[in-house]
RNA sequence: UGCGGGGUGGAGCAGUGGUAGCUCGUCAGGCUCAUAACCUGAAGGCCGUUGGUUCGAUUCCAGCCCCCGCUACCA
């Protein structure tokens, strides 16, 4: 990276969204990539912000009875207070309602316009009244219906205008190319070039204030509003001074890392490029898309429920336990699950049991051995050596590790020397040194004890800030050495610490106890003489393991499989492959959508006694509901439905 | 269906053309300064599968299988 300066950016989140732990993640990764590089002496600039126009903040305020831009200021807050929440550093926050930002987007437009890079055209489209949308054809339903109200659509023609990205395009393939970093981790970078391998079309940048007020007016046509994207992306430029402080612009640009969800690769590897391109500007230096948090092993989602709070994880154990686990726990812009019990896991051993155990000892000792005092330590043997080497091996590595964005790896080294302070303290033993006198050997372990900790604490700084100046504070420093470690300083070696007077501060982090699964009574062994107790008396994980792919009866019979009879059936247009249903099961009528049309012909079908699936969650195939499915064999390019064996009325339940 | 990602000891992950490593978990032992913590040792892997390149592949190449995400005329 550029060692003169760092500029780290988040997307700006939709302020219409409720935060969630993904936002938390970027935001959080942003944070502490910005503390490492200020403690490192690099000038830092750190930009988040929110992205406030658009069609669904338009809509909410006028639920809300409210102005858009009011309803912009009553949700922005919910950001803002978690950023406050979770310790985020920023050292701005833009809203693209700001008058500047809409400023310098008025003044992009109109650049690349009298340049002639935005044009304007006329195409045609489909229009739904009642939803006031606009679709393409392939949005569409079957019908031309509304993919969101299924009613009719109006053909209409609209014009609107464009910016010619597809200009860009054979010159972005080679930039991709011949920049490798550019975009990281390296396969978002082909999966980017894999897009770019289709013909890049010229990106629509208006909307037409008919269909959506709530934008940034373009300023050659006051019809029209600017498309969001366009207006959102020139954020991270707006945001450090472009046309309104060119000092503070040139002193940031070009941005060190675009921090951003692998959702919005597109976005930031396509559009973005070649806006930059058009306008006439640099290059970012990287762009780098993270992966998702998983809980289990689904995406999480608000549909599905299962969406970790960060608000609701802070409270309960604490932001900077918060901190440290995200990132520790996610690998390079791989995809990571969060679970709480993960989180517990990697709490109580890595900051509980490695770190914190560590402090209290080293603590206790040096109050009860030399009051508290921590002394000057005599001549260094082996084991001194080789402390200090695992722990200088993490300071040296730490900055190299940030660089090639492997936190997660930086954090691991600096563990691997707390550990290693464990074992010392096992080796030298300084408890039975005391009871034997050897008083300048003790003196020499307790310092190299502190030592280990101070720096440790330090480069955990950024990670934990509040946790690691207490830590540190414990140790008997104060004022910038505890509440800013350098660590840039780390390297010169010098002693800091004798003669400062530790303070007991209670445990770190204190261990949380893990919920034990309820055992069995009966299961406690007395006496460890047999294994097969032993197996007991660690209880088991709920779920047993059963042979791979095995069923129990329970689990079958959550499939409802009914006989149902097909009153009606035609072909679906447009589609070669299936059938629309009208089914009688028992009482109820059903539509169903099924592949069949290739083996089967709607006058075939019609009178057949079939077997369903009646619990299947519904679905919309080419737009129409399917509410079930039918069971057919298949095999070698036939198909046979499946039936039962005689006379049967419909709605018969199958088991 | 297409595109992308991934398959390494019980779990989560590193890693390299030449004796396969870490954390957690399990088992046995040790210590007592400490947050029932800490330390030592052990068990446990044909590094998805088949074929190729090579003196040698977990690592390079090709095919296949499985899992995940988006996508789809799957339901």
């Amino acid at each position: 990276m550029n060692d003169k300066k760092f500029y780290v950016s988040t997307p700006i989140y939709y302020v219409n969204d409720k935060p969630h732990i993904g936002h938390a993640y970027t935001t959080i990764l942003a944070d502490v990539l910005a503390r490492y590089h200020r403690r490192l002496n690099v000038p830092t600039f750190f930009l988040t912000g929110t992205d406030e126009h658009g069609q669904k903040v338009q809509k909410a305020a006028e639920e809300h009875h409210m102005t858009p831009q009011e309803q912009c200021d009553s949700t922005v807050v919910r950001f803002q207070e978690l950023w406050k929440k979770l310790d985020i550093s920023n050292d701005d926050f833009i809203r693209t309602t700001n008058p500047n930002h809409q400023r310098v987007v008025r003044e992009i437009l109109q650049d690349l316009y009298d340049r002639d890079l935005i044009y304007k055209a006329e195409y045609e489209g489909h229009y739904c009244v009642p939803c006031e949308r606009f679709f393409t054809g392939k949005d569409l339903e079957e019908g031309e219906l509304c993919p969101e109200c299924h009613r009719p659509t109006a053909r209409i023609m609209e014009s609107n205008y464009f910016f010619r990205m597809s200009n860009y395009q054979q010159w972005l393939i080679d930039y991709i190319e011949t920049h490798p970093g550019f975009i990281q981790p390296a396969f978002r970078a082909n999966e980017t070039l894999g897009f770019l391998k289709q013909p890049l079309g010229d990106l629509c940048i208006s909307r037409p204030k008919s269909r959506l007020a709530w934008g940034i007016e373009l300023p050659f046509d006051a019809d029209y509003v600017c498309y969001v994207w366009f207006d959102a992306l020139i954020n991270y430029i707006s945001g450090i001074g472009y046309r309104t402080d060119e000092a503070k612009f040139r002193q940031w640009w070009p941005v060190s890392y675009h921090l951003i969800g692998k959702d919005i690769l597109t976005t930031h590897t396509v559009y973005w490029p070649t806006m930059l391109k058009a306008i006439g500007l640099e290059m970012p230096q990287a762009i780098f898309a993270h992966g998702w948090w998983l809980t289990g092993r689904e995406k999480m989602s608000k549909s599905r429920g299962n969406v970790v709070n960060p608000m609701a994880m802070c409270d309960k154990y604490g932001v900077d336990a918060f901190r440290y686990f995200l990132l520790a726990e996610m690998p390079l812009g791989q995809d990571a699950s969060f679970t709480e019990d993960a989180f517990v896991g990697r709490y109580n051993s890595d900051l509980a049991n490695d770190l914190g155990n560590l402090l209290s000892r080293v603590v206790k000792m040096t109050l009860r051995q030399t009051d508290g005092v921590i002394p000057a330590p005599e001549a260094y043997g082996d084991d001194e050596k080789e402390l200090v080497a695992e722990i200088d091996q993490a300071v040296a590595e730490l900055p190299r590790l940030l660089d090639e964005m492997k936190l997660n790896r930086g954090l691991e080294t600096v563990m691997q020397a707390v550990r290693a302070g464990n074992r010392y303290l096992e080796k030298t033993a300084p408890w039975s040194l005391a009871k034997k006198g050897e008083t300048g050997k003790l003196h020499t372990v307790l310092y190299c004890s502190a030592e280990l900790l101070r720096k440790a604490g330090t480069l955990l700084h950024p990670v934990m800030p509040h946790k690691m100046t207490e830590l540190l504070t414990a140790l008997g420093l104060s004022g910038e050495a505890a509440a800013n470690p350098a660590i840039a300083a780390l390297k010169n070696g010098e002693n800091v610490l004798s003669g400062k007077k530790m303070r007991d501060s209670g445990a770190l982090f204190l261990r949380i106890q893990p919920a034990v699964p309820e055992v069995p009574a009966a299961s406690a062994p007395t006496e460890k003489t047999s294994a097969a107790p032993a197996k007991a008396s660690a209880p088991a994980r709920s779920e047993a393991p059963a042979p791979v792919g095995v069923i129990t009866i329970d689990e079958f019979f959550r499939t409802q499989l009914k006989t149902a009879r097909v009153l009606t059936a035609e072909r679906v247009k447009g589609a070669d492959k299936l059938l629309r249903l009208q089914i009688e099961v028992g009482e109820e009528t059903r539509q169903l959508v099924a592949g069949v049309a290739q083996y089967y012909t709607p006058e075939q079908m019609v009178g057949k006694t079939i077997v369903i699936v009646a619990n299947l969650k519904p679905a919309k195939i080419r737009g129409i509901e399917s509410q079930g499915m039918l069971l057919a064999a298949k095999h070698d390019g036939a198909l046979k439905l499946v039936t039962v064996d005689g006379d049967m009325p419909s709605g018969v339940t199958i088991g």
